[in-house]
Formats: C-alpha cells, structure tokens, sequence
DNA sequence: CGACCTTTTGAACGTATTCAACCGATGTGG
DNA sequence: CCACATCGGTTGAATACGTTCAAAAGGTCG
C-alpha cells in the first residue's frame, strides 16, 4: 500500500451518481461525536485501547455517514479505500454469482464492521446494501495501518477482529456443510437472538431486518423452507411470527434444535 | 498480545507427549535455510518485501519443523503462538462438533500458512494434521507482529494474506451455499489444479492426498456422493480416477460443469 | 384502491443421503 | 511370504429432505 498518509474527505467522490441507489455527497456529516464518547468503543476498534490511544484512533474516523434503506455502501468492483463501522441500523453483504444469482454473505449490525472484502485486492468483492435506514463511522484504510503500526494494542485488535471475520466464516462453513434446513435456522435466530443481547437489545423479541429470501440464500436454503421451518418452530411452540415480526418463547428448545449438531463455541461462531 | 518479544526456539515444549501423534522435539531442526533465498518467497509472507527487509523477517523464523503423515501441527484448544507456513507437504485442518463429526475446513499445500485460527482468542480453534510427511516454517506471531509494526510492507502483506483468506472462506460459503454435488466437486478439483498450477506442477495430474470422506467433508456431501460423482466424471471422460491418481482430460469441460454456477472471480475464490 | 411484493401452504419431483454389499489395496503378523 | 484383517473406495436400491412449481393470502406503498 503505498497510498500515502492524507484525510480524504471527499469519500468515494467519483462515484456519486454513478448509480441510483449511491450515496450523495450531502449524507456526508462531517465530524462524528469521539470515539471515546461513543457506547460502541468497547466492542468497536478502539477495544482494549487506552484512553489516550483512543484520541489519536480517532483521528482516523474523518467521517459519519448516513446510508438509507435500500442504499449501497460500496458495490463489487468499487475501489476499497475504507472499512465501515456500523453505528445505527443493520447491512446484509452480498455476492453475485456470474449467472446472477445472488448470494447473502453476511448480516451486519451496530458495532460491527463492513468492508474488508476490498483488503486482498484493493476492491471490493462484495455489494454492502443498508437493510434499513443506517450510519457508519468511515475508516481510511491506509490510515489505518499507519496509525496501527505505532499503536501495538490496535494492529493486534485488528488482527483479532479479521480473525473473528474468519472464525465466523468458518462458522458458517460449518453450518452450510454439516447442518440441516431446521439446524441451520435455529442457529441463525440463536445468533440474531444473541448478538441482540449483547448489545443491550431484548433476547426474544425482535423485527427481523432481512426477507424470508435473504435468511434463505444466506443459509443455502429456499426461500419457502425458512418459511415453513418458521410456521413449524411456531407449531411447536418454539417461537411467534407475525411477518417481520418474531418472538422467542423456547429459547432452550430452540438450542436443542440447533445443537443436535452443535458447534464448538456454541451459537456465536455459528451464522 | 501483552507478550514480550523473545526467540521461543522450545516451541509447544510443554505439549511433547500429551497426545501419541504430537511433534517430538528431535523434530525440530533449528535454523532453516534464509528466507531471501527460498524459492516461496513471492507466494509466502515476505511478499512485495526489499531484500533488506526480508532479511529483518528472515529473524522471525526460528525454526523449520518435520510433521510425519497424520501428526498433529496443532489441536483446538492448544495455545496459540505461533504462524506456520508449509515448506513441503500438505495439510488439512478440521473441526469437531459437539456431537462428534468432524468437518474439514481446508487443505494447505506449500506456500501457504496455517495457524490464523487462534488470532481471536489465542487459542487454536481447529485441528491441523500433515496429510504426508511434511515441514513447516514455525513464525512465532507476538515477534511478527512486532516486526510488521515496523515493516508496513510485511503489515499490509499480512492484512492481504488475511484478506484472502476471508476471500477464500466467503468463496466456501458460496460453494456450500448455492452449488451442487457436481458443481462442488468440478470446482475442486478445479482449483487444486489450480493451485498445483502456481506452485509449477502438472495441472492435469496429479495425486488426491486426501480421502473421499475428507473431499465430502469439506465439501458437504457425503463420501459416496464424491466417489459417484468421480464416477460420472470419469464416463464422461472429464476425468479419469484410479484410487488417489487423478488426471483432468477436459479441463474445459470441468469448467463448464463447475460454471454452471460458477463465482465472480474465478476458480481462485472456489474451494 | 390497485399493483406489487412478501409470505404461506400444498403437492410433485429430484437430488443427495442412508443402508448395505462388495471389491481392491494396503499393511501386519504368523 | 502369504493369510488375513483393515481401511478406503465403488456401486445399487430405498428413503428422506429440500426444491420446484403453483396458487392464494396478507402487507405495503404509491
């Protein structure tokens, strides 16, 4: 990367417009509240940083950005200068097949970060689309590992946070080649459910984001079995759906579903 | 990593004999051959690096390391300390599930490094077995990440290395996510060709170092499924199969079979 | 309200699994 | 060195799971 060490607040500048679902240049509010403000810190990058680290991690974060629903945050193909840290709302990652199918890789909620597929190559090799009305805090990338090379604490978080991408991958990996329809759906709200808790969020109650399409193609199952394995959980007493809507009742018996072929390091490896 | 930077040249040495198939110390063969001067160089981490930085590098290896056929690299669970990248040999790395099975994850051949999944948490999460007799270039990963502080070519590097690995993961996913017996199997064999290809041997022959239930494993079909499939393949005259040899007739046809789904990107991020 | 999209549910179908038998290669011990 | 046990691989037949096709209901948004 011989990119040099500059601000670059004009993000993604050539490409405004080029589609019509882009981000424009006014969803750019310059300056967000500080890191060591912010409630996400501990989960965040800055994790295990010391306050006056921190301040200098901060200088990395140029740009708060609002994405709205239905919006892109980066395309495959799009040149990778930043990594995205969700502060509001929720993202589904995706591929497209060369036959156009598409393929969901990943769910992304508050705290969490989007981006990395552009690392390998210096472009992105996945669509990042908003699933509802949603901010990021912006990285530069190249900064990134500037500032990273001075602070030890950052890099090696770094590293842990590109390795927890990969155990998740490997978690999926899993559940795609070793679980079954009504497994794998278990997992996946087990998941939901538990990366809900941890940010505060109530565990057995929640609107999900995506479609009974986009739990399916990211699962590698049909559409219409996510919605039958749902009517079967509710059957069983299991859950409540009303669309959108879901209702843990089982939580237990939810994880006996799901670990009747049970990952080592239980449900947040998995989905 | 709160680790001091210091030569461990008595790796795993606490571990010796803990298990039948662990490394035994005589298998450490101290000081390998220089980096500079290792025909891996371009495809293993001093990638992009000036001669003298690789030569800073070069001190992280500490030691070469014999693995025999069916020896444990490492377990899940064990510490995490340490990168290894294969010098000769091939591996392949697994999981268990609660219940028992058992899921390969990978294959590694030469060049490529093995260890990434104890980042995280300091602590392997998979197993990794030499599938022959094989070695190892042992890099202890706090000195690494010490030296990459100071080497932001060797940074980047890493991050890229990393990044293909996410790459290759997602690659996964898709593979178990939307493709079929048929189009799991052409493509991996795809792409073993593949790498054989980059690494300066046959493409269109070569020997499957791994069993049919090793190949279902990591592809999520069932043994049986894989040695029909290779049956097909074979009547089909794509391939032909005696046992472990293996040799590609129709490579295009292979194609054609594995594109019928086929990912951006290519055989590359396939499997 | 009407058009469209998402979801649900049913029935037929197809692919991969399961169960089982058999073959061949490999390796060990008498 | 051969006999035998074991492991890996192949192949067939029955089964099960999830898909596909189809129709209709429920929501949402202009």
């Amino acid at each position: 990367m011989e990119t040099p060490v500059v601000v670059n607040l004009t993000l993604r500048k050539n490409q405004v417009g080029a589609g019509c679902s882009r981000m424009s240049r006014r969803d750019i509010t310059s300056f967000p509240a500080r890191c060591s403000e912010c409630n996400l810190r501990r989960a965040c990058l800055p994790g295990g940083m010391e306050e006056r680290e921190i301040d200098c991690f901060n200088r990395l974060v140029h740009t708060r950005h609002r994405v709205e629903r239905d919006e892109s945050l980066y395309r495959a193909g799009d040149t990778f200068k930043s990594l995205y840290v969700v502060r509001s709302g929720f993202f589904k990652t995706y591929a497209i097949f060369e036959d156009g199918r598409e393929q969901v890789t990943g769910f992304q909620m508050v705290g969490e970060i989007i981006g990395m597929d552009g690392i390998e190559t210096d472009t992105h090799q996945l669509y990042s689309v908003a699933l509802e009305d949603s901010e990021v805090c912006v990285i530069s990338f190249a900064s990134f590992e500037e500032v990273a090379s001075h602070i030890l604490t950052l890099q090696h978080q770094f590293h842990k946070m590109m390795s927890r991408e990969l155990t998740h991958a490997r978690g999926m990996m899993m559940l795609l080649g070793g679980m079954r329809a009504e497994e794998r759906i278990a997992a996946f709200l087990l998941n939901l459910s538990h990366r809900l808790v941890i940010r505060g969020y109530a565990a057995t109650e929640f609107n999900l984001r995506m479609t009974r399409e986009e739990i399916g193609s990211y699962l590698g199952v049909k559409l219409e079995t996510v919605s039958r394995t749902l009517s079967k959980f509710q059957q069983q007493g299991l859950i409540s759906v009303q669309q959108k809507y879901l209702k843990i009742h089982d939580i237990e018996g939810l994880n006996r579903v799901a670990n009747s072929a049970a990952l080592p390091g239980g449900v947040e490896a998995v989905a």
